[in-house]
Formats: C-alpha cells, structure tokens, sequence
DNA sequence: ATGTGGATCCGCCAGG
DNA sequence: GTCCTGGCGGATCCAC
C-alpha cells in the first residue's frame, strides 16, 4: 500500500525543490500513522552531488530507484540547459510505461520533455524559462500562468513554492482532503493556495490595504449560499470590474474558479468526515443540487461523491 | 444529449 | 506619462 516515490536529483540540484518534495511525501500519514509513501533520492551517480547552493548532498541511491518507483519527482537542475544521460531519460520513460507518473518542480520540467514524456500535452515551468521551453519543444503545450497542470500520468509545476501546491495536490488526490491538510498543516503550508479555512481563522494582522483576503474569507463562511461577483463586489466596495481584476491579480484564478474550488475542498471535507447525504453535501458547500456536486466531482476529480467517500471516509471510531 | 438564458471573463477605452 | 478605475461588448462558460 505504501507508494515508492523517488526524487531524481540531477548535477546542480536546486536543494529547495528537493526538499519540497521530500519533505512533503514522507509527512504524509495513514489513519494509523504509517507512512503512505517512501521517499528514496536518487542521482545518476549514486553518492554526492553538487547544489545550486554551494554544498553538496551526499547518500543519493542509484537509478535502480527508479525502476520500483510508483512516482518520480524531478527538483529543478541547472545541468537541464543540456539533456540529462540516456539512463536518466530511459529511467523517466521506464516510470511512466509501467504505470507510475512523473512529476516534475520547476525547470525539472525540462527532464521530462526530453524523456519526450510531454510531447502533445500541457506542461509548466518556472516563468522564466516557459518561453526557453516553448521554443525548444514546440510540440509541449506550455502554460506559464499555470501554478501546476495535471496531466494523469505526468504532473509538472511552476517554480518552488508552487511545488509545494503540487504535491499537496498530489497527496490530496491519493489519499483525500483531510491526508492532505494534516500534510499542509505540518508544513505550516496553505492547504490550498489561497484556499482552505484554516489560514483564516483568527488572523492576527487587520488585511493589507486594498486587499480582498476579508471579503475571500466571508465567501469561504457563506459557501452554502448563492454567491456572484457582483455580491462579492459590493462587498469589497469596488465595481465587479476592478472586483475582478484584483481577484485576479491576489489569487491568479478568478472568482469563479476560485469560488468551485473551494466548494469542492468543502464537499470533500464533508464525505470524509461526515455521514451527510450526498444531497444535504451539495447544499452545505453551495452546489445547490446533487446532480451539480457530481458533475464538479467527475469534471475535476474523475469520480463520484460516493466513491470518493468509500475511499477517503474516515475509518469508523477514529476522531474527527 | 442538446439547447438556451444568464453569468462570467477579458480586451478595449475613456476618465481621473 | 503612469497607473488605476470602471463601463461596454462580445466570446465563452455554466446551470438548468
């Protein structure tokens, strides 16, 4: 049951991105406190390897990691301005061909697309080097507004923090919203960028001037209700113009999107830790209708209510 | 499955 | 000249 994750490390490793990825998936524990994945580092060369950072990282494992690997991830490299050895590329492939995914932080994005992994698919990177991207593998759709783009099978992400988002995200799909929020709570980490409750609660600082965090928190207490942009406009006191525009600006999503997003975190919160009816759900995270919770769960989940539920619902007697 | 009315989003532009 | 605002129109998205 416990994923094998490795973490290819490449010559001149950003050790930011490795730690992202090491230190979220090995966070990350079952109801009984087991471990749901076990991180192994790997380089080509097993031992050391040199940082972007000056010291060096020693005890890396050999590429044999990757060959009962469920999930490769790649942190970002500055040896990536030049493909990577045919055994890491061979690696990559051989992760993916045998049912895992491969994930990549930042310019690790760069590894996957000479594995050919993205070829004729979304893909991002760091914003500075999207354009380098683009140009140098014109069959990769990039997005360099994206913080991370799922693909199924290949998974990449912006630059650094938004590495965090992914495998949060990635946690998040494997084992439920509540592994994922007790991972980001531990990281002391937004559940979700910009999202979640809990970076809300008892907030010490009055919002920064202009900011539209208080009215974000209001719509996260009245989820349940109809909510549009000229209601939270109002209350933001600008024309739904400029409402938008900010929203924009402070998320990097749009009220809409932001809005479904964390009606979806709430429903999901909701079949993991109670015994509502798939129904009453929908109404409490503001779906107004069964029907409308289950087309949001296929379009972005890939499943229903009620099998996400089975999967992720808290084992019975354990606390909420 | 398809259509329809309404909301949303985004580029554009004028005004402060 | 610059930045921000807010209104308009059309394409798109969404819910029913």
């Amino acid at each position: 049951m416990t994923q094998r994750v490795a973490v290819l490390c490449l010559e001149r490793l950003v050790a930011f991105d490795l730690a992202i990825a090491v230190e979220a998936f090995s966070t990350a524990r079952g109801p009984g406190g087991e471990r749901l994945y076990d991180v192994e580092a790997c380089a080509p060369q097993p031992g050391d390897l040199a940082t972007t950072t000056g010291f060096r990282i020693a005890g890396l494992a050999g590429l044999d990691v990757l060959d009962r690997a469920d999930t490769v991830v790649v942190p970002a490299a500055r040896s990536l301005t030049e493909p990577p050895a045919q055994a890491v590329l061979d690696g990559l492939r051989g992760v993916v061909d045998r049912g895992g995914r491969a994930v990549s932080i930042c310019a690790g994005t760069f590894a996957l697309a000479y594995a050919g992994l993205l070829d004729g698919r979304r893909a991002t990177t760091h914003w500075e080097w999207a354009d380098a991207l683009a140009a140098a593998f014109p069959r990769i759709d990039v997005d360099p507004d994206a913080l991370y783009i799922d693909e199924g099978e290949v998974l990449t992400s912006a630059g650094l923090s938004a590495g965090i988002d992914l495998c949060l995200y990635i946690i998040r799909r494997d084992h439920g919203e509540r592994v994922g929020a007790d991972v980001a709570r531990a990281m002391v980490a937004a559940p979700h960028r910009d999202g979640g409750q809990a970076q809300f609660i008892e907030r010490a600082l009055p919002s920064p001037e202009g900011s539209l965090a208080a009215v974000r928190a209001w719509a996260l207490e009245n989820l349940a209700q109809p909510l549009d942009v000229a209601t939270l406009a109002r209350r933001a006191a600008v024309s739904p113009r400029t409402f938008a525009r900010r929203f924009v600006a402070e998320t990097g999503t749009t009220p809409l999107k932001w809005l479904q997003a964390q009606r979806l975190l709430e429903a999901r919160r909701l079949l993991e830790r109670t015994d509502l009816s798939v129904e009453r759900i929908a109404l409490a995270s503001g779906f107004g209708s069964a029907p409308s919770l289950r087309e949001h769960f296929r379009r972005s989940l890939a499943t229903t209510p009620t099998a996400y539920r089975r999967a992720f619902a808290a084992a019975p007697g354990v606390a909420a």
